[in-house]
DNA sequence: TATCCACAGGAAATCAGGGTGT
DNA sequence: ACACCCTGATTTCCTGTGGATA
């Protein structure tokens, strides 16, 4: 993995772990079943969604242009997977000109010309546009023109997953805007809109030009999974993933159940349960058993937080450096932002190529990872005293250390053992004794 | 009751780094 | 070489704020 744990992993052999995992039980019959991006012939429990869109969109199949359409619903409630399971159906029933159908994460695909490019790129292998120097409207006028040519008479499914992000974006509704009103420009092809969204409310930050256009049919609303309808889809996949007889009893019950627990997350419910297998596998064990899942219900929390970590900028990183190191010098200091401020410039002083931010931006960074989880941030007035946030460190001591431990350059500059100078003032102990009375 | 602290956080501007066509 | 484009990160400038204190 990183060489962090060499010294333990001395003795580790890589062509003797090969051959026993190659001894190993068989545990998976095929795994990319419980991958999210995995379209089952039958979506369970998802028959009123199912049902509306396939009407809405039936008209692609005479040719004609279907309207606009939004789809809501937490994250693991099958919306992606249902509108992919309908642009496979339709294309079955098609006789001739199959529709286009074009998926735009705007999370990956995040600006208006990055998704212009995106589009035309997928339509055109061959003469691609470069991720970025040419002026949008030339953009467009080519898209157009690509569409025409190459498209024809057929339909054009816009599928905008996570659509939501994209609105919150500063340029968002100009280029929602312009995708509604394609077909205005459009000589032969004829487009159509799907936004799929997490956040039911982002229609309110929606431009009245595009809610107009974008909201012609009532939003399909998806809800969460119960745990029987979650057991139901994890049977149905785990009878593709697995052999059969390799699932203990109560296997299922439990991945729906903890699944069920966080608002209903299909996603979820599989990952638990494809982790379980995973561990299961490792172990040589020749089953998987309800243990097996508690282990990977906490893996899954763990690989998050390493995972988020040590993908975030460095600034960021230094940061939660920042937070951990005033947690670790000084367990019953109030850290407020104005602390991790100074800790933060001292730390980055200490690594080369690396600007002292604004407190603008640190205070940014700060309200990210309480977004993320990592860290609780409370706004709170402490009255003559000013008003700040209070932050808590929300994650084990032991695991951040370690993760931090892994990037590079704060292992280099080995700031994890720095005790920042602002908790050797006594200026910080004065303000800690008022906050504490306060509090 | 006015004051004042230490920020919060919105909006717009700026900068650097990737690119374009001419 | 030059003028111009797009993006993401950051800075600059700014107004707002809850409540202990004088």
């Amino acid at each position: 993995m990183t060489n962090s744990n060499k010294d333990e992993d001395q003795s580790f052999n890589i062509d003797k772990f090969y051959k026993d995992y190659l001894k190993g039980p068989i545990i998976f019959k095929k795994r990319e079943a419980l991958e999210p991006s995995f379209i089952p012939n039958e979506l369970p429990h998802r028959d009123y969604e199912i049902e509306k869109i396939a009407a809405i969109t039936a008209c692609a199949l005479k040719g004609d242009v279907a309207p606009n359409l939004l789809c809501y619903g937490m994250t693991g409630t099958g919306k992606t997977a249902t509108v992919r399971y309908i642009s496979q159906k339709l294309a079955q029933h098609c006789k001739g000109n199959t529709p286009w159908w074009i998926y735009i994460n705007c999370n990956v695909v995040s600006t208006p010309y990055r998704i212009l490019a995106h589009i035309y790129n997928t339509i055109n292998q061959k003469e691609k546009i470069p991720p970025t120097g040419l002026p949008k409207d030339i953009i467009f006028k080519k898209l157009l023109g690509l569409l025409d040519i190459r498209i024809k008479h057929s339909i054009c499914f816009l599928v905008l997953d996570e659509i939501d992000i994209l609105i919150e974006k500063k340029g968002g509704n100009e280029i929602l805007y312009d995708l509604t009103r394609l077909n205005e420009n459009l000589d032969y092809c004829r487009t159509s809109l799907i936004g799929i969204s997490n956040k039911l409310k982002f229609i309110d930050y929606l431009d009245s030009r595009v809610t107009s256009s974008l909201g012609e049919e009532e939003p399909i609303v998806f809800h969460p999974y119960n745990a029987n309808q979650l057991a139901d889809i994890l049977k149905q996949r785990a009878g593709i993933a697995f052999p059969e007889g390799i699932i203990e009893d109560g296997v299922i019950k439990l991945c729906a159940g903890l699944a069920a627990k966080e608002h209903g997350d299909a996603r979820k419910a599989l990952q638990l349960l494809r982790k379980a297998g995973e561990i299961a596998e490792r172990r040589h064990n020749k089953s998987i058993s309800e243990s097996h899942v508690q282990r990977a219900q906490k893996d899954i929390d763990k690989d998050h937080v390493v995972e988020y970590i040590l993908s975030m900028p460095l600034q960021s990183q230094l940061t939660i450096t920042a937070i951990f190191l005033l947690r670790k010098y000084n367990k019953q200091h109030i850290i407020t932002s104005g602390d991790i401020y100074d800790v933060h410039s001292e730390l980055s002083n200490r690594i080369p190529g690396i600007k002292q931010l604004t407190k603008r931006r640190i205070s940014d960074y700060i309200n990210e990872l309480a977004l993320a989880g990592l860290i609780s941030a409370i706004t709170t007035s402490m009255g003559h005293y000013g008003r700040t946030k209070i932050i808590n460190l929300d994650i084990d001591m032991s695991l951040v250390e370690r993760v931090l431990n892994q990037i590079p350059k704060i292992k280099m500059a080995n700031l994890l053992n720095i005790k920042p100078t602002l908790l050797q003032t006594d200026k910080v102990r004065l303000k800690n004794n008022v906050f504490k009375k306060l509090l």
